[in-house]
RNA sequence: GCCGGCGUGAUGGAAUUGGCAGACGUGCCGGACUCAAAAUCCGGUCCUGGCAACAGGGUGCGGGUUCGACCCCCGCCGCCGGCACCA
């Protein structure tokens, strides 16, 4: 045939077109979302990148790519796609190499930010990138600093002097959630309890909220049950001990109300404040002064290891007696019991504990068996389903659940008990002693006390200065800026000074997704229309590490601003999804200690970003962790240059072929569904399968072509775009052509071919009508030679047929 | 300890959710092209036996339900993630 089609195709040059498609999309503003608020909307997001000095891993493309294949696709569906970038930009790294090189954090953030750009431009990304936000920008944190006033003017925003986690590396205070494991979660540093007076945000009074949203919205499970542990609800009761000495109440707070005839003996918390009170009381004070010294000098992770034995000291001298029976109980200290949860009190109840039972065991303390069932001398019967009250005078015979319900009506008839729900829910640390991040807009009066800076006013911005370097004593830089700090109290005119203190980086990432939707605003966080098309998002793709942190800040913030009005729905993401990570090609997690880290760059330099965007999507199933390989790669870059040679086999023929019409349309109806379910790697594999059945068949259309293209168009954008121009299959392809459509009639077919099983062991095989019924295919598979030689002489007692699936004789 | 997830070829992983295990890719083996190599194309590749057609076995281990189990149930073993003295 003809030679000068042979010479149309060429070699596969992806850096040619690649460079070529992302200068027409950024010129013609191909994927810039409309402002025409009457069409239908699909709004997707990625997490926004911390522009790091090391420029994009491996794993921001995971993320973005699978946003990228929908938005691409909604588009193709005719949505209205917002489809938003930009970047969370305060945050110590940047500050830290700031420092060190003497620059200015916002120079150090710029040339990140522009790295970054190119970087994700390089990978072809359909962002709307005329809506680039960035968290560092005045315009942009005027409106973080607004809502900080917001929850401060509720009350929601508190200072209090209180034991924080203080990394000793970053010289930073940390919030509970960017603990983990007794180390800082970004540098690894050891995390030390200090008193420290600090901002705090109440998000513990949204803790049914949002536990209560989890349950009106699309997340994977994973995520919603993190969340749930984290928030970390249960319901109990409180119950009041009465200590004579002093005459007061020791208020308890018990999931088990139950047990209460089983209390052998109370503890409190080495803080707990009764203790100072109890103190004229305390024979043994001495030795109750040393344990909580002793206490006092243990980091939480020392406090929480599992393996350490448990310790304390006995209050002598000290009674508490029991309200539902007026039995006397010691009272202990120990530092097993938390003051930052319940009441920094218990009443222990060893028989049904395991944690009394085991400070009973080493202390020789009673153990009073209250629920029949178990041994309680081998171990505490903690089982609430099977158990029956014993030794609990008017409960007896009842089951748990009968019994919590009983004393607590009790208790509360009584006056000396009520039912309550905690939380795990600690309140959020949201203050930092660093320069680069939002200031907190507050000033000190003497006379007035704190007062937010005047709405008119903000943004408040950060004061130039020589130096970033924390104060010896982990105060913020700021409080060098002198001209800064001291200014007037907006309330009475007074001297005063500015908090020094800024917001954490979880600040400006908690409201990002309002501001997309209308990142010029300039008298709100965004137009009431804007926010009312666009929001919620429709779909949140990110790392599970947010899942306590980012994730539950972001939730929180967006309840409070619906609770304000400030924003026209409750939950800020509708549906949320996540990926998995990718490791080194040893299996190891990347890092530049490892020497296994994978530059993108470099990537797309040898294969190409359509290839590179192919391989992470077909790597591995997209939620779960998969190493890196670089043979793996490269057979993506095979399979687009079998496509990219494709061009000299298409005919003038407009309408598929028939040949092919039956696994064309199975893989529109494959890769449709699997794209919309994020098996992103069967899509892909579906698609192989089809060039290999055209090479196979040796023919294709340009009516074929056209749905192949369309397909692969969202992980493979450029070389798509770039055949089906040379192809002048229509003008060009974003947004105008249409996701192809299924037709289930193509997929008929006049036979199949069934398995025949004899008793579940497969045999043979049988081609029957595709209307056949089941006595047809049952007479069928008999009539089979095969079949009939391996049943000859045995007795058919059975036989199953599921239609298009399988026949099976049992026999 | 509690919660969630997983365990399939040499390897990353498929299996329409109870119906032909191993799709697709990588690697490896063989062949074609080449003076040769790379690239490309064709064929093979779960294990055992057999030249072969074929037969038997096989989804971490042990049991069970079912005509039929990678899939469901019971009991173990191992790995990964989260929480963890939260009363």
């Amino acid at each position: 045939m003809d030679d000068n089609k042979i010479k149309k195709a060429g070699e596969y040059r992806p850096a040619e077109i690649e460079k070529k498609w992302q200068d027409v999309w950024e010129e013609t503003k191909a994927f810039a979302a409309s402002r025409d608020y009457t069409k239908k909307k699909f709004y997707g997001l990625i997490e926004f990148p911390y522009p790091s000095g090391n420029g994009l891993h491996v794993g921001h493309p995971r993320s973005n790519t699978a946003m990228d294949i929908i938005a691409r696709k909604r588009r193709m569906e005719g949505y209205n796609v917002l489809f938003p970038i930009g970047w969370d930009a305060f945050g110590l790294p940047t500050e830290n190499f700031a420092i060190k090189n003497n620059m200015h954090p916002a120079k150090v953030t710029r040339t990140n930010v522009d790295r970054f750009r190119k970087q994700l431009k390089m990978l072809g990304f359909s962002f709307d990138w005329d809506r680039e936000v960035n968290t560092t920008d005045p315009n942009y944190y005027h409106w973080t600093q607004w809502i900080f006033l917001q929850l401060f003017k509720k009350g929601l925003a508190y200072k209090a002097e209180m034991p924080i986690n203080w990394c000793t590396s970053c010289k930073v205070g940390l919030a509970n959630e960017e603990v983990v494991n007794g180390v800082c979660e970004r540098c690894g540093g050891e995390v030390v309890r200090r008193v420290k007076s600090q901002w705090m945000l109440r998000i513990t009074d949204y803790a049914q909220k949002l536990l209560d949203g989890l349950d009106t919205v699309d997340f994977i499970e994973k995520v919603k049950t993190q969340q749930r542990n984290w928030i970390g609800r249960s319901e109990g009761a409180e119950v009041d001990f009465m200590l004579p000495a002093i005459n007061e109440k020791l208020t308890v707070y018990t999931t088990r109300p139950d047990t209460l005839f089983g209390a052998t003996y109370m503890v409190v918390s080495p803080e707990h404040a009764v203790i100072e009170r109890l103190r004229p009381f305390i024979t043994n004070y001495d030795e109750v002064e040393a344990y909580k010294a002793e206490a006092a000098k243990k980091s939480d992770f020392e406090r929480t290891e599992l393996s350490k034995e448990k310790t304390g000291v006995p209050l002598k001298g000290i009674m508490a007696v029991n309200p539902v029976n007026g039995t006397e109980i010691p009272v202990w200290i120990s530092d097993y019991v938390l003051s930052s949860y319940g009441t920094g009190a218990i009443m222990a109840v060893p028989a049904h504990d395991d944690r009394d039972w085991e400070f009973a065991k080493k202390f020789g303390l009673p153990i009073i068996e209250v629920v029949a069932g178990g041994n309680v001398d081998e171990a505490a019967f903690t089982d609430i389903q099977t158990g029956t009250m014993v030794n609990s005078g008017f409960l007896n015979g009842l089951s748990v659940a009968e019994a919590k319900k009983a004393i607590t009506e009790y208790l509360a008839k009584e006056g000396k008990g009520v039912r309550k729900v905690n939380f795990k829910l600690r309140d959020w640390v949201f203050s930092r002693q660093r320069y680069w991040g939002e200031p907190i807009p507050l000033v000190n009066c003497p006379k007035c006390g704190w007062v937010p800076v005047p709405e008119d006013q903000l943004p408040l911005k950060l004061p130039e200065m020589e130096s970033y370097t924390q104060t010896d004593n982990g105060e913020s830089p700021l409080v060098n800026a002198v001209d800064w700090v001291n200014t007037v109290c907006p309330c009475c005119g007074g001297k005063a000074k500015r908090e020094t203190d800024t917001m954490p980086q979880w600040a400006g990432s908690s409201w990002y997704f309002i501001r997309y939707t209308d990142p010029d605003c300039d008298y709100a966080i965004a137009s009431e229309e804007a926010m009312k098309y666009w929001l919620p998002v429709d779909w949140y793709n990110g790392g599970m590490e947010h899942t306590t942190l980012h994730l539950l800040y972001s939730r929180f913030w967006h309840r409070f601003l619906y609770d304000i009005g400030a924003v026209p729905c409750p939950e800020p993401y509708v549906k949320r999804t996540s990926h998995g990570m990718i490791l080194g090609e040893n299996g190891e997690k990347m890092s530049k200690s490892r020497g296994n880290v994978i530059n993108p760059d470099d990537i797309v330099a040898e294969i190409g970003a359509d290839a590179f965007r192919l391989y992470e999507m077909f790597m591995g199933a997209f939620d779960q962790a998969i190493p890196w390989s670089t043979q793996g790669a490269r057979g993506c870059f095979r399979f687009l240059e079998r496509v990219w040679k494709l061009q000299d086999m298409v005919t003038d023929e407009k309408a598929e072929s028939d040949a092919l019409k039956a696994v064309l349309h199975e893989t529109i109806k494959k890769v449709s569904d699997d794209y919309e379910r994020m098996k992103f790697n069967t899509a892909i594999a579906a698609m192989m399968s089809l060039v290999n059945e055209i090479y196979a068949k040796g023919t294709l259309s340009r009516g074929d072509i056209s749905v192949l293209l369309r397909l692969l168009n969202p992980v493979a954008p450029h070389i798509t775009e770039e055949m089906w121009q040379r192809l002048e299959l229509s003008d060009k392809m974003v947004i105008r052509e249409s996701w192809p459509e299924f037709d289930e009639k193509a997929t008929v077919k006049a036979e199949l071919e069934l398995a025949v099983q004899i008793c579940g062991k497969l045999k043979g095989r049988i081609t029957v009508p595709a209307a056949a019924t089941a006595a047809e295919t049952e007479a069928i598979a008999l009539a089979d030679e095969k079949i009939k030689a391996l049943i000859e002489g045995k007795t058919v007692r059975k036989v199953i047929v599921v239609p298009g699936k399988i026949v099976n004789i049992v026999v």
